[in-house]
DNA sequence: TTATAGTTTCAAGAGTTACTGAAAATACAA
DNA sequence: TTGTATTTTCAGTAACTCTTGAAACTATAA
């Protein structure tokens, strides 16, 4: 299978820019050539589409299981295993946070967690831990209102967005309503 | 110097977290240690107390200017240059992800909007060419909604994320305000 | 100007991660 | 069961990144 111009441009990005996060090359090109993808396939399909070894195939798409981000699936009549990206483009993006957050946001926290418990024996641990506080703070507040949101409808969330800055003043005029007599 | 217990823990999960993501360890490990500390460090006192060597550590400060995550400042009567992250987390967080934003987004964001002016030669690439423009439609979506939402005062930002949820309800509000007779 | 404190660059070696082919394991069909 | 198709593991090598010490450079003081 050659890879036609529009996908093979689309996957070589998608190498690069996974070498900047943890994800190796092979990883962002196989997830890319999935994602953009008419149909299931599977990993010889893949190996010689993008010019890798079948074992190489193999470990990124492991990776990829891990991290929740394929589907497995077997063709009738066909003992190979297939493998295709989500259709929602929202749920690929969840998954990815969701994962994200698993890995790398709540060891964090835990750190912070078991810090802000101890003594400070100094004026220089004093403030290391009234710093730590604030980022353990805003690391809880932001994730804490993604895992929120993330449980919105996709509908709901896009109108959010699209609302930008001019959500607050919506916030303004809540806080009016409040205020209002016979306000709740 | 030597480090308190409590920082050295820090510092050290920064390192090997930096090394999840496209930072290294020294770097992720210089950042850490200008977080907690109570004043700004030269990079002779970085290096003796992190153990690396002084030029490693003049690569990680170059790194870590290059994402402006620290500010460089002279001590009167010092020829040394001195260093420090900035004190308010807000801002430390709203440069990481501007800078994120400017080295990976950017760039996936004008390589789908070329790939969305060709021509699809085929149905696969018509397929393709689809799901660019969903990638694309969503990363225009959430990095212009992050842009606007950044420039709100923390006060109201974290008024917002505490809302959590409930953020719906205001929006079903919204849209009877809407459609009351006499609303705008 | 020269001397010196401080910083950056760079080539080489150390360390780490990615990738492959071969071999082992697994799954299924006959 | 045996045979065959498919997937996974793994040891070795290739490629890449990190780290260092030495040398080059820069800025300031005398």
């Amino acid at each position: 299978m050659e890879l036609q111009p529009l996908v093979q441009r689309f996957v070589l990005h998608f190498g690069e820019m996974g070498s900047r996060w943890g994800i190796n090359r092979t990883v962002g090109q196989i997830y890319a050539l999935l994602f953009v993808s008419p149909r299931m396939l599977n990993a010889d399909e893949i190996a010689e589409a993008l010019g890798f070894s079948r074992s190489n195939v193999s470990m990124g798409l492991k990776e990829l299981q891990s991290w929740k981000l394929v589907r497995l699936q077997h063709q009738p009549g066909d003992r190979r295993e297939y493998f295709s990206a989500p259709e929602d483009i929202w749920t690929i993006f969840r998954t990815l946070a969701e994962e994200r957050r698993r890995r790398e946001v709540d060891p964090t926290l835990s750190m912070l967690r078991d810090a802000l418990m101890e003594t400070p024996g100094s004026d220089d641990e004093r403030h290391a831990q009234q710093r730590m506080r604030e980022m353990h703070n805003l690391i809880e507040l932001v994730t804490g209102w993604f895992g929120e949101v993330q449980r919105l409808e996709p509908d709901t969330l896009i109108q959010l967005m699209s609302m930008g800055t001019r959500i607050s003043k919506l916030l303004e005029m809540k806080d009016k309503i409040k205020l209002m007599p016979g306000g709740k």
